[in-house]
Order: C-alpha cells, then sequence, then structure tokens
DNA sequence: TATTGTTATACTCTATAACTATA
DNA sequence: TATAGTTATAGAGTATAACAATA
C-alpha cells in the first residue's frame, strides 16, 4: 500500500467517523426535542411511530404485533411493553384475531384517533422546522441515503 | 389557496413524515447494531461516543463534564450516570481540576485506551458496512444535511 | 414443531428537581 | 449569586430467555 492510500484511507475513516458521530448526534437531538414538542401530550418518539403506524390508512383495521414488529424495527417482547403503556393510557385496543387465535389485532381507540388528530400540527410544525433550508429536492435525496444507509445497517 | 398549492403542501408533508420515519429507523438501527457490533466489549453507543470524544488528540488533557456535556449534547445529569458507569468498568479516570476546584477532568484511563484500540477494527468494519455503495462526495453531502437537520432541531 | 404474543428480569438511558462545594 | 458536578427519583426503552396458547 502506497503512502497515498494510506492517506485516502484516514480520509475516509475520518469521514465515517463524522458522519456517524453527527447521525448519533442528531438521533438524540429528534428523540429530545421531538419528544418535548409532543410534552403536553405525554408522548415519546417510539410511541408516536406506533401512533404514526397505526393511523395509516393501510393499517385502518389493525395490525399484528407481529407486523408491527416488522415495520417499525423493535423486537416484539419490547413492543409488548409500548403497547402495554399506549393500552393504559387508552390510545389503542387489543382485539383477538378472528382468524388466528393467537393473533391480536391492535388498532388506534378512538380517543387514539382524536389525540393523532391533535398530534397532527405540532408535528406538522416540527417537520417545518426541523427541515428548514433543506429543499424539496435534498429532502428526496436524504431520504435515499438514509435508507441505503439503514437497509446496510439491517444486515449487519 | 389553489388546489394546486394544497397538493404541494400534502405532498411535502408526505415527504416530510417519510424522511422522519426512515431517520428515526435508522436512528434505532444504529444503536442495536452498533451495540451488537460491540457487543464482546459490552459498550452502548452513547458510551462508544464518549470513549470517541475522548481519545481525541485534542482530549489529551481530559475534557470537564461541562465540555462532554456540551460536545456530546447529553445532560451533565445524565453524563454523569454514563460516566459512573464507564469509571465503574474501569475506563475512565476522574481527576479533580488544579484551577478550578468545582470542576474535574475526565479521562482514559490506561484500560480504556486499550479498549478504544480494540474497538477501532470493528468499528472500522462497522463503518464500511453500513456506507456501502455511498460514495465519499455523497457521505459528504449526507454530513451536511445531518448537520442542518441538527441544528435545526436543536433550536427548536 | 413452529409461531404468536406475553411475562420476567436486569440494565441503560432520559427527564426533572434539588443539593454541595466552590467561584 | 452563579457555576460545576452530583444525588435522587421516576419513567421509558432495550436485550435476553423462557413461557402458554395455538397452529
Amino acid at each position: 500500500m502506497t503512502t497515498s492510500d494510506q492517506d485516502k484511507e484516514a480520509a475516509i475513516y475520518e469521514i465515517n467517523n463524522r458522519l456517524f458521530f453527527r447521525f448519533f448526534q442528531a438521533a438524540n437531538t429528534l428523540h429530545t426535542k421531538g419528544t418535548q414538542a409532543l410534552e403536553e401530550f405525554g408522548v415519546t418518539t417510539q410511541q408516536w411511530s406506533v401512533l404514526g403506524a397505526l393511523s395509516r390508512p393501510k393499517a385502518e383495521n389493525g395490525m399484528s404485533v407481529n407486523e408491527l414488529s416488522r415495520y417499525l424495527l423493535i423486537t416484539r417482547q419490547n413492543l409488548t411493553g409500548l403497547l402495554g403503556r399506549l393500552e393504559r393510557d387508552g390510545y389503542i385496543v387489543r382485539t383477538p384475531s378472528t382468524e388466528d387465535r393467537r393473533s391480536i389485532r391492535v388498532s388506534l381507540s378512538p380517543k387514539g384517533k382524536e389525540l393523532w388528530k391533535n398530534l397532527a400540527e405540532p408535528i406538522h410544525q416540527f417537520y417545518d422546522l426541523a427541515l428548514k433550508n433543506i429543499s424539496f429536492d435534498d429532502r428526496l435525496a436524504l431520504i435515499h441515503y438514509i435508507n441505503t444507509l439503514q437497509q446496510n445497517m439491517s444486515k449487519i
């Protein structure tokens, strides 16, 4: 390996390092500020993601724990805890599945749908503030990169 | 507002939503897979970030808790916990500052430096796998976007 | 036997407030 | 009075293993 190659490799490592450090920081900030933005509703970003999944037209008839688990990339065990807290607060309901008696359908309760409606405005605003100075096309590019990153990591 | 404007706004919201959902997923995966990659060392991604901060040449003489807090964007209280666990495992030392007797210098112990050396290889490999198919220039762009995102969010 | 969802457990991380010792 | 770091506490999330009910 030539000196130049070593330099190049060191530069790449340096960039990778910076990228992940910034990503790590941004992830922390997302969790902190996101939870803060929804503070008056007492909803964390994890709960936000569950509510978001269940509020999709596709999920109108509920989702099984397994489906939610694959969709959100959260283990079933930990999802049980999350769902328990959301159920405790009255935002979701668990209904036994008619087709497979091992399975349950998780869906938004009326109170959960109401909550999601009230969350729309602050979430909308959060997005706008967070993505300020990032153009529409750049947002598309960003999604693409993050997607690649996420898919690569999930294979590790 | 015209119909076309409404359509445009809906499209933007849809994109924002997707962006944050993917970001959320990627953040979870980073934490899970990152911790997994360093499993044999028993180090979490948060601890990884502290070790990384302290291993920089700039931090050779240690960092105060305040400096670490600002650098990592973790509150002092929570940092105390993190540092406690790292100290318990023998990876860092806390030394009273000679200049300001309220302050302490946090630095890597010999065992911590040794750990960081051993972590280099798996971290290096993790980076390479995670960033596969993302060119050098795209990595730079990605850093730029994430930076903007992070700075925007921290102002919220 | 495999799958669905849960329980149990232990640990890490986060948020908030209050405290101490210096400055 | 303000700052540096810690303590205390409660809650939320995560990892792992094991379990009951059903397929």
